[in-house]
DNA sequence: GCACAAATTCATCGCACGTTGAAAAACTTG
DNA sequence: CAAGTTTTTCAACGTGCGATGAATTTGTGC
């Protein structure tokens, strides 16, 4: 019903008239279906549609459906560095606390399902897995351990923090047991903020 | 090249030489397909072949690929019991240790690549996530709460304890975060352990 | 404004999938 | 050992996929 009484041309050949941007609109449609479907699960045919454009455009502006998934799941939801400024933010003891947070500050609001999608990407395909160690290793952890100072072993701090982060995302947001999934984030900032500033910067053994 | 001299028989038709267990052979041949794979990644003629069987048994057996994803993803590689009784053994004080080790030493032997595609299936199919949530929330969550028999919340932190140890799993099988996915068991004892112990015994605010 | 390049759609190809029905072989029952 | 049932393979169908190449339209340089 989102055409109205406007009859469904069949779409004229040919280029199209200027300004619209077929690569950008794919990559756009490429992110969405992706993280809903998975890379097996989306079609070219589907994303191409919903970008309002032929398939064959995806073969001719990626080189096929590998190309853009390559180009699109690059395209992270947060930038890096605005995050790792506003982590380190205030004092290095109430960090634990900051990053519960902002993590359900960032997750809850969208529900949640953009989290379970890009659990998808990352557990259905090697190259996401690749792709989001790549970033958040070598790119926020590293400068979030650098900016906390911990000397006693700070890479592997970063990832017990990570390992908490992410199943506090896997267990409220994918298979959402509860009442975990419910809890509200004052009490899951109480329960989680202290594991998490212990593995940062407390006695780790 | 696969069959050297052996001359390729194909195979003859009709009831197989007694003794031969189909049903069972396709779900565990769809079992290992299922976790490498996920299940659209999976394809009834490929577990068939691991099988050693016609695609067509998978419609015979268990009515479609449905049917046989159904029943292949109920089978734990543990038994529930003998897990709950090995985790409740001891001083309540250790549990968080204990859940550890056993953890680490369920996985740890079988590469952890078996966690991974236990992963993509739960992140892949709605179906694999309730399963999962009806047989830890359920089952053994609620066993190993009552045991440990904390008054305060008991089902908060039982999920809580399930989102370290989910995300353990992620970090150190799926996404191999370095230096966590090498990191030795004792030190991750002694790192994790005391966090889940708080989860489960101590003050969670 | 005319030739040429770029962008887009369409029709279609080949392939792999899940499923189906018939034929064939082995068991089972008398 | 004959008739009937169960199990298995085979051949094929319909479908949907990613990809390709020709046709068509728009934009650009001279």
């Amino acid at each position: 019903m989102n055409e109205g009484t406007q009859q469904a041309e069949p779409r004229r050949r040919g280029r199209r008239a200027g300004g619209e941007d077929t690569k950008a609109a794919l990559l756009a449609a490429a992110r969405e279906v992706f993280m809903q479907r998975g890379y097996e699960g989306a079609t070219v045919r589907s994303i191409a549609a919903r970008a309002g454009v032929d398939a064959a455009m995806v073969n001719h502006w990626f080189g096929g459906k590998e190309g853009l998934f390559a180009k699109a799941v690059l395209q992270l939801p947060v930038d890096p560095n605005t995050l790792v400024d506003h982590l380190l933010s205030g004092p290095r003891e109430h960090i634990g606390e900051r990053i519960v947070r902002t993590f359900l500050g960032v997750w809850d609001p969208i529900g949640g399902g953009q989290f379970a999608a890009l659990m998808r990407s990352v557990t259905a395909h090697d190259q996401v897995a690749d792709v989001l160690r790549d970033f958040f290793v070598g790119t926020l952890l590293k400068k979030v351990v650098a900016g906390i100072g911990t000397e006693d072993r700070p890479e592997l701090r970063a990832t017990l923090a990570a390992s908490q982060i992410f199943g506090m995302g896997m267990v409220r947001y994918v298979v959402k047991f509860e009442p975990l999934a419910s809890t509200d984030v004052e009490t899951m900032v109480q329960a989680v903020a202290p594991n998490l500033q212990r593995y940062l910067t407390g006695d780790i053994g």
